[in-house]
DNA sequence: GACTTGACTAGAC
DNA sequence: AGTCTAGCCAAGT
């Protein structure tokens, strides 16, 4: 599963107070039609990975199964200082550009 | 190993 | 700007 360790050691290096969007992150570890397979590996987010700082596209907070996820991770979000405008981020603002993975695969 | 599932996206209306 | 559609591909069955 070298994939998903990739994209959480990914997710770590993202600051406080900034997103990134899943398709993002899948170019980052070099994989950039993997979006979708980014955000099953959030499902499964071990501890001390902030996947509150990972949005689709639009910057908006993806639906899922359970509803309650959503609002913690807008929560989470302002908590930073990451402020929504109309019910999503503000990419423009808050994206973080990161840098290439060089690691593993 | 074949088949289904989406915390996805870009593009077309 | 909102909806649909068609590719995508790691994970889960």
């Amino acid at each position: 599963m070298r994939f998903r360790a990739a994209v959480y050691a990914l997710v770590r290096r993202v600051p406080r107070g900034h997103v990134v969007t899943y398709g993002q992150v899948a170019a980052l570890v070099r994989q950039p039609r993997s979006a979708r397979a980014v955000g099953a590996a959030m499902k499964q987010c071990p501890e001390g990975v902030p996947w509150h700082r990972v949005v689709n596209a639009q910057g908006g907070i993806s639906r899922r199964r359970v509803v309650s996820g959503m609002l913690t991770q807008r929560i989470r979000l302002e908590q930073e200082g990451v402020r929504l405008r109309r019910g999503r981020v503000p990419l423009t603002h808050y994206r973080w550009e990161g840098t290439p993975r060089w690691t593993s695969r």
